[in-house]
DNA sequence: TTATACCCGACTAAAATAATCGTATTAATT
DNA sequence: AATTAATACGATTATTTTAGTCGGGTATAA
C-alpha cells in the first residue's frame, strides 16, 4: 500500500545513474546489470521517457541514453503521472465514477489527505533524487 | 498508485457512520446497504477492527457494531498500519531485502519522501475524518 | 555487413486486492 | 424451544494491477 510502481524506481535509479556519468551516452543494459534490474523493462521505461522528452537516446553501438538539460526542476508529482499516470489517495478524487457520489461520508477530509500528498511531491524535484 | 485500499476506505466509512449514530450497535449490513459496499468484505473488516479494540460487537439481533471511545486520537499511520501492515513508499524501506543494498543510488532521497509521507500520516487522526 | 543498441506492440506471469462462500456461534423475540 | 438476525472466521475464487518477457523492427558505428 501506498508504494512506488518498481516502474517508477527503475526510472530513478536509471536518471541518477545517467546523471552521474554527464554527457555519455549509457545503454539500458549497463544499468539493468548494474542495478540488477530486468533489462526490457527499463528499457521500456527509458524508451517512455525518451518520448517525454526527459532524456535523449542514441542509436546503434556506443549508443544510449543520457538527460536531457533542466530535468533537476521537474517535480515528482509530474514524474509520476507522466509515467503513470493521474495519481490519487482514492480514486473518487481522480475519475469521479464512485457509485456513492454525495452519498460518501468521507469525502471531504480524503481530499484533504490528498492535496496533502500531492503538496508533498510538488515540493520534490527530480534533481533532489537524481544529483 | 499511492491509493489507499478499499478496506481502508470501507473501514473509514463505517467507522465515520457509527459515530454519527452514537452508541447504538449498528449492523454490518446497514452500513453496507447505506454506501452501497459489498458486505461479506466489509463486515471481514469490521471484524477486524473489533479484534484490534476499535470498535465492540454485539451479536444477535439488534446486534451490531459501536465506537470505542477515544478513537479519535489514533492517528492514520497507525490505523493503516493496523488495518494493512506496514507502509512505506519502497519497499527496501521496510524490510531490506533489496538485491542492491548498498548499490541502490537513489535510497537515501527515497527514505527521506517516506518519512514526509508518514508524518503527513502522523498528522492525520481518526477524528479528523470520520467526526 | 555485422554487431550493438534503441523502438514498440503484444503477450504472459505474478502478485496484490477485492469479493464470495460455507459453516459456526450468539442472542433477542415469539 | 424454534426462529431469526446478527457476528466470527477460515477457505476459496475472481479481478485488477503490476511486473516481466518476447519477437520483429530500425538505426548506426566499425
Amino acid at each position: 500500500m501506498l508504494k512506488l510502481t518498481r516502474k517508477l524506481e527503475y526510472a530513478l535509479i536509471a536518471l541518477r545513474h545517467m546523471q552521474d556519468k554527464g554527457d555519455t551516452f549509457i545503454s539500458a543494459k549497463e544499468i539493468a546489470d548494474m542495478y540488477l534490474i530486468p533489462q526490457e523493462l527499463l528499457a521500456k521505461t527509458l524508451q517512455k521517457m525518451v518520448k517525454l522528452n526527459y532524456i535523449k537516446a542514441a542509436q546503434g553501438p556506443h549508443g544510449g541514453y543520457r538527460v536531457r538539460k533542466g530535468l533537476n526542476e521537474i517535480s515528482m508529482t509530474q514524474f509520476m503521472e507522466d509515467l503513470e499516470g493521474p495519481m490519487g489517495i482514492v480514486d473518487c478524487n481522480i475519475n469521479a465514477e464512485c457509485i456513492q457520489l454525495d452519498n460518501c461520508n468521507i469525502r471531504l477530509p480524503i481530499k484533504k489527505i490528498n492535496s496533502n500528498i500531492r503538496a508533498i511531491f510538488n515540493d520534490i524535484h527530480l534533481g533532489d533524487i537524481t544529483s
